[in-house]
DNA sequence: TTCGCTGCAAAGGATTTGCATTCTA
DNA sequence: TAGAATGCAAATCCTTTGCAGCGAA
């Protein structure tokens, strides 16, 4: 149980760190302990993660790693493709951990128990290209959040814990 | 107190005035000429405008404005729903006019000159109740921003808000 | 006259930057 | 050893707040 779990994640980590490793090798920049204490606690909290719960849970595998660090490790990371910046919040960033395949997805945010659904949809995607060309423009990025109501309540899984039901 | 400003907009501004005038009165807050001056800035500028911007309007119609109150006027006309904030960019706010009977649209962002495009396309609004129905969800509402280079160079310019091009 | 409103300046809060020191390669 | 990386603190930048005087009703 644990055993297992424990190993899946591990090795999936180690492909983590190992690819930040090939990154900072491909650009000549060097390996360090806070690097990986940093991404390491990333893999730890979650896939969507701010600077404050990073540098705290950093702190707990080297309680000397400083804040600057992990901002500017939080953009390497950003560069090499293992990170995506949101602005969900307006006065605080959110990076989402989107592994080195750089895999997009968009987000269906549940309005009964807000719970999140990930979803890639290739015709929409493509649709949003051809708006933006016909608008004379080269599609870059895009950031789409579909709010909705479960039309299944029974799998609706936090259902319960705020809104009654 | 005398507009300046061409007559053939203050009709269709005088609206918005009006609508801004029975929100204070409603909540029993009084109408200031720093107020009128703001609304009138953001009418002036356009659909998507900054705290910057609209001090440095306000400013040509009273040089006396102050920043603060252009900020606590922007969340007035908010709590008034004549403006919605965005969060385009992620340091600093963006406010669009929405005035009372403004039809639903997304939006494109330049990355080079952070122009603004509004669009509604009715494929794109069916394929996302689509994409949601699939998931086991009925649409309520939805964000979309697409970030995109302008392919015409020579017509992006360094606009903060405009309607496009 | 009563308080809500305003401008100014200081305060806040997240993120970045300067710099002397530490440490990887 | 060279110079990249770090921690700390100071600096930024947008936005909010405290305060004493001003002004709408």
């Amino acid at each position: 149980m644990a055993n297992t779990a424990g190993q899946a994640k591990s090795a999936k980590h180690a492909k983590i760190h190992e690819a930040f490793d090939a990154y900072l090798a491909r650009l000549g920049l060097r390996q360090t302990k806070q690097r990986r204490v940093i991404v390491e606690a990333v893999l730890q909290i979650g896939p969507h993660v701010d600077a404050e719960a990073i540098t705290a849970q950093a702190r707990q595998l080297d309680s000397s790693v400083g804040l600057a660090t992990v901002y500017r490790t939080l953009q390497l990371m950003t560069a090499a493709g293992l990170l995506l910046e949101h602005s969900f919040n307006k006065d605080r960033s959110t990076f989402e951990f989107v592994g080195p395949d750089r895999e997009h997805h968009d987000h269906l945010i549940c309005n009964q128990c807000g719970c999140i659904v990930e979803f890639c949809d290739d015709s929409l995607e493509e649709l949003q290209e051809q708006i933006a060309r016909k608008l004379g423009f080269r599609l870059k990025t895009h950031r789409m959040e579909l709010f909705a109501d479960c039309t299944n309540p029974e799998t609706c899984t936090r259902r319960a814990s705020t809104k009654g039901h």
